[in-house]
DNA sequence: TGCTATGTTCGACTCAAGTCGTACTGAGTG
DNA sequence: CACTCAGTACGACTTGAGTCGAACATAGCA
């Protein structure tokens, strides 16, 4: 795992290769037009502060579902938050017939707001 | 003036030294209470980004009262923003006679969510 | 004693966000 | 075709935040 600053010892998170042939993205803001104020709107919903969480620390493939994250919200919440994390320039979401799977869009926002994702990894949820 | 960071040429934001005999800090969160999600929360409105941002880069004096920001709203509105910024952790406030002045709690911050002041900082308020 | 200046408190209003149920869509499968 | 499964779309409800005006509090000063 190459770390993603090197002094601490934490876990890398990593952009992962896109492969060559996607289905393109659902709508979502260019880089330059990434606003600070939308982004940590979107973050301070402790929900969504966990889902992007989860994947920045527990990726695996190249991106997920909405069911892999677990939440115990009706299905219209989920597509809520989602929605408002994509619209914010926080994820990308590609359409793979039926599913719409997500991840962050890790390169984006470290160029545009660094250390922003290790403060999001280093997040501890507020306990029950 | 020592950068905060010194990977870029940005001009410093330090935290400055406590004269000895001030009056006691308004209400406000231990440094271990201080919770990302309403920091965040706290800093997703631009008005308060601005007042954050402008007592990181044009401090000169050890605080500054609210009438220092020249922001155009009523009093009322004021001591709302004023109030949310402290109460989430950003800020300090301390009652001086009649005035209440406020700072940055840098050192405090930057332990707890290192870089998010930096971002702040950065910040450029959305144009008109 | 009164005036001024700084800022609080209260209550009202408006608007956006989170929450959810229900109905719908569209791909895959038998 | 009928069924299931993943997720959207829509609308309703509730709550909280931002906005402000008006009344109040208090320190300093003439």
């Amino acid at each position: 795992m190459t770390p993603r600053t090197a002094e601490n010892g934490r876990p890398a998170i990593k952009a992962l290769p896109e492969p060559p042939d996607l289905p393109p993205p659902l709508p979502e803001p260019a880089v330059a037009d990434i606003r600070l104020e939308t982004v940590l709107a979107a973050l301070s919903d402790p929900l969504r502060l966990r889902i992007v969480r989860k994947l920045l620390l527990e990726s695996e493939k190249f991106d997920h579902t909405c069911g892999w994250f677990g939440l115990d919200r009706p299905k219209s919440s989920l597509t809520h938050h989602f929605k408002a994390l994509r619209e914010a320039g926080i994820t990308r979401q590609r359409q793979y017939g039926l599913e719409r799977r997500s991840h962050v869009r890790i390169a984006d926002l470290d160029a545009r707001f660094p250390g922003l994702l290790d403060l999001v990894a280093d997040w501890t949820p507020p306990e029950r």
